[in-house]
DNA sequence: GTGAAAGCGCTAACAT
DNA sequence: ATGTTAGCGCTTTCAC
């Protein structure tokens, strides 16, 4: 492997010069610049970033926790982050923490010994060891999808979450449901909160109250959701329509509707949330929220570059759109 | 942030024993590597692992090149990776190239640069520009789950696909089905000519020939699926099962079938690859091969790194053992 | 426009 | 067991 050194030999001018022609061309006369690049060339040298980065004391990493890079709407907001990453010259380090806080700090971490400049976090925790709180404070890092707990010191990209889900209860409601089951996701992840919430509020609007039996805890997995489906479905006045809170959810919901011997959406509507492309092919395909996935990622990648540079955020708080997507698997109330 | 020297200072040692109490504990007596410890601790201090990767000319991080990673198998493949790189002492480096060559080589290329020790391709194109190929000839290179195309200078890690395809042939015959369709991916993927020829192989073995009519070509996408079943369904005479060669595809098959007025398995049979995990939930649940996707990750990522560190590979192949799932998208054939 | 040289933070060879 | 120092490859002042 050929260094600057080798390439200023063989263009017989200094490493400086060098450095110059490639990084910043019009700083060296025109003669210089090519006999350099012709030497570049020769030699087949490639600058080595590891010595660039380390002599800017800058890694132009970022590390992205994701709590599961299985769920495709994940995926959906990596590409988006890589997209945006790759525009902006940094990489994308890879930390699937599967929920996992000891798996958040020590991806997190690296951001500490200098590997990743920045930090982007998918999941709703704080990510850095409390005893690393100090030393991370410095460390820039952007939340999105999910909140971060108990904690707006950090800018977080997300959805109307709240909206949303005030939507897909209009949705149900128009239908002429009155008795719906929520299978939402973890109690303490602020999303799960919102979306209770804008379901809850929208009910009450119409004078329709919550029931607790009707709200269950999933994972946002599909096991889960069949769980809770079956939960849902086995109390003594069963609901006509399902809430999933995310479409993993649903499609384990309407697997188990069937099973029970129910149909959807005749008998059960189920409605999703995320508009992963599966949800399209499911039977039926499901009524779900489009989330913009791939943008959340771009901005999320924005906005860490922003903090990164030092430079202003114009709000620490970017709620992109929401669309309910309406397919078949909610239909009429036929209940009554 | 503070450095080694400050730690040194600290601790009235030199720089060299602050290294080495943090390295090799044991070099250093008990005392000093105590105090060294406490000033660390008071100092907060971090050792910029940008600058000892630098020093060592090793990044520690390895770039993964996966066609889509929306795809949850190479999602799963991922995880393996990450498992065993986090054991190692690696981190990921993720490229989506979404089978893309320019992106694979704008990935790839990032080894040249020492951003990366080596490389993991899950695709199946050699993955640095044809101008780089001297320079790339010295980056370790793994090739995972496909096999680079005409070209058995790197290790590979696979499936015994060709098995695996007469395994679902066996299957689809011993239901009775004689006139099979096959939905496959790209016709110059590796793969997609090993399941091809060892499906055909164990057809011959009965007494069958594949009617080239009935070999459609997919993308390895769900709408692809539905496409290459309305194909397959609307020739003259149509097949009584279809054989996926991913299960998305097959998700996409069991779709338009439906569409098409039809029932699986009654009428016709579909078949999957991979055993994803939506395949447990579709209607019916999908037969399908399921592979080891850790496993193919982890042995990928170990081998990558024993290419690293120089040692002897015990074998440039390795062939990790498939498993029939036998669910409800098959069944005997209805037909005459 | 170009060169000389310091310095980024760490490791490792060498000296003691 | 510990200190001194060169050096990794590059960028970036500071002179000229």
């Amino acid at each position: 492997m050929s260094n600057i050194r080798e390439v200023a030999r063989r263009s017989g001018v200094s490493v400086a010069t060098v450095s110059r022609a490639l990084k910043d061309p019009q700083m060296v006369s025109p003669r210089t610049r090519e006999r350099v690049l012709k030497a570049v060339e020769e030699a087949g040298y490639r600058p080595n970033l590891l010595a660039r980065n380390f002599s800017s004391g800058k890694s132009y990493a970022v590390m992205v926790l994701v709590p599961n890079i299985a769920n495709p709407f994940f995926s959906r907001v990596i590409r988006g982050i890589e997209k945006a990453a790759q525009d902006q010259g940094y990489s994308v380090l890879l930390g699937d923490t599967k929920g996992d806080s000891s798996n958040e700090q020590f991806y997190a971490g690296m951001a500490l010994t200098n590997q990743a400049d920045g930090v982007i976090q998918l999941g709703s925790r704080y990510p850095f060891a409390e005893k690393d709180a100090n030393l991370a404070a410095s460390v820039p890092l952007v939340n999105a999808c999910e909140r971060i707990v108990e904690d707006d010191r950090y800018p977080v990209v997300e959805l109307d979450n709240h909206g949303a889900a005030q939507e897909v209860a209009r949705h149900l409601m128009k239908m002429g449901h009155r008795r719906i089951g929520v299978i939402t996701g973890p109690s303490q992840s602020p999303i799960v909160r919102d979306r209770l919430s804008g379901f809850s509020e929208a009910l009450k609007k119409r004078g329709l109250e919550l029931d607790p039996e009707m709200v269950v805890h999933g994972e946002f997995t599909m096991t889960s959701g069949q769980k809770g489906a079956e939960t849902l479905l086995s109390t003594h006045h069963r609901p006509t329509a399902i809430f999933c809170m995310n479409d993993e959810m649903a499609i384990g919901a309407v697997h188990q509707v069937k099973r029970m011997g129910l149909r959807v959406p005749e008998d059960v509507s189920v409605t999703g949330f995320d508009n992963i492309e599966f949800s399209q092919f499911t039977d039926p395909p499901l009524t779900t929220i489009n989330q913009p996935a791939e943008e959340l990622g771009r901005y999320a990648m924005e906005t860490l570059r922003l903090i990164i540079d030092g430079k202003p955020l114009k709000s620490s708080r970017t709620i992109l759109p929401f669309e309910l997507v309406e397919r078949e698997s909610t239909g009429p109330c036929s209940y009554k």
